[in-house]
DNA sequence: TAGTGGTCTAGACCACTAC
DNA sequence: TAGTGGTCTAGACCACTAT
């Protein structure tokens, strides 16, 4: 055992990293499976737990493993591909149908309200016009993939809350009870971190990355229609979009 | 001081974060300016230096602010808002110079051979059929801000290299010396982490989450000409896309 | 050389999970 | 109750930066 750090060139904590990530690579623990704990680690490697725990951070940042307290550490699900075509027919629901996973969604927050006034610019709204705003968490499997605020002008949808109790696909209900589609104009993407909020809503550790998106869509006759802030997990998404 | 961990409830190195990032949010320390050092944020909470590190690693990771061994902690810079609009005549630099800054293109990198089968298949090689590989790095003011790694058919390009040299514009070069001019196929975003040579060439730590986008591009003709894999820093950079 | 952040040892208590 | 990860104390050496 080095009593203390040692001319460096190596540091340990990646070391240790990487050896069980090729382990983890090469088949040692499948996916979901729980790794040896931190002590067993720290007697293998014959490191301090400092260390090992360091080592294990670095494979939880990176979304290789995650930690349970009380448990242990698990080894993580592969990311999806998520190849998110928002075109006429192809909804979130689908999506997630089509990898074989279950798709959910939760409304968190419902409201009319005057949005900010970077979404009112994007929607086209006067001044003091109003708009519901939908703050909805998007599951696969039960898993929080994604928290989604979206904006509506009011004018557009008249009892609009009435439809939203069952929610399922938002767009969905927008085609059946509007008769409007929606289309892409622009969209903004950014790499970012959650807040506390967010973190636990998608029940993610704070140093979990985020692919935030905003969007602005329109309807078929070219209206702006819809402004979304989708925040989706870093580590198990994948946004793909045709142009 | 706490001689051990209390009730919980707060912990103390969200706590301090907390207030530091208040502190820089009200102005105290400026963009670029340099914190206290650990040592002296160590005798002001009165609190151990783990914790104080543990606490300065909560506004390092969430992009607030960036360390500097041997020097100390400083505030990081505003992301930069890169409406990233690649169609005819809109290219990376001007960008870059329209947001005050002065644009950079460093080639690390270029080689012909055969592409693996995914980019292969997407730019619609023979099998066997070899490709130009550039891996370039993207400035601001002397800052790095992306590692891209893009894939040229061979065919459309003859004496490509001559022209590399004195790179400034890959589009720019692409016109000029073929008359091709590209538009967007497709893209596919992704949240991640950078590599140890990508921390390196962008100037890192590890933590560090990134903008992972790949795309392809056609050219005026239709035909699948570019494919390009771009790293942004996700602390600097937020792209956008019309459609 | 002094000061800063980066890494590590050794050992403790807290909080959650399973039995 | 035992085992696991989460947090923290106290103190050490290493590597980089400025002087």
């Amino acid at each position: 055992m080095k009593r203390y750090a040692e001319p460096k060139e190596e540091i340990t904590r990646h070391v240790i990293a990487d050896i069980l990530q090729s382990e983890i690579d090469g088949g040692m623990y499948m996916v979901g499976e729980k790794l040896p704990s931190e002590a067993e680690l720290c007697r293998r490697f014959q490191e301090n737990r400092y260390t090992v725990r360091q080592a294990l951070d670095l494979l939880v940042t990176t979304g290789i493993i995650r930690a349970h307290q009380g448990k242990g550490h698990y080894v993580c699900e592969k990311p999806l591909d998520i190849s998110y075509t928002i075109t006429p027919g192809m909804r979130f629901s689908d999506v997630i149908s089509r990898l074989g996973c279950q798709p959910g969604a939760q409304v968190l927050k419902q409201d009319v309200l005057i949005p900010p006034p970077q979404v009112a610019h994007h929607l086209l709204l006067v001044e003091g016009e109003q708009a519901y705003r939908l703050e909805i968490l998007r599951l696969a499997d039960n898993v929080p993939l994604s928290i989604n605020v979206t904006w509506l002008p009011e004018r557009h949808f008249p009892d609009f809350f009435m439809h939203t109790s069952s929610f399922y696909s938002l767009y969905g209900l927008l085609d059946e009870h509007y008769g409007i589609r929606l289309q892409r104009i622009w969209s903004a993407f950014q790499a970012t971190f959650p807040n506390a909020q967010e973190a636990k809503f998608l029940n993610i550790p704070p140093n979990t990355n985020l692919l935030h998106i905003e969007s602005l869509m329109r309807d078929q006759h070219g209206r702006p229609i819809e402004f979304t802030s989708a925040k989706y997990r870093g580590d198990l998404c994948k946004v793909s979009i045709y142009c």
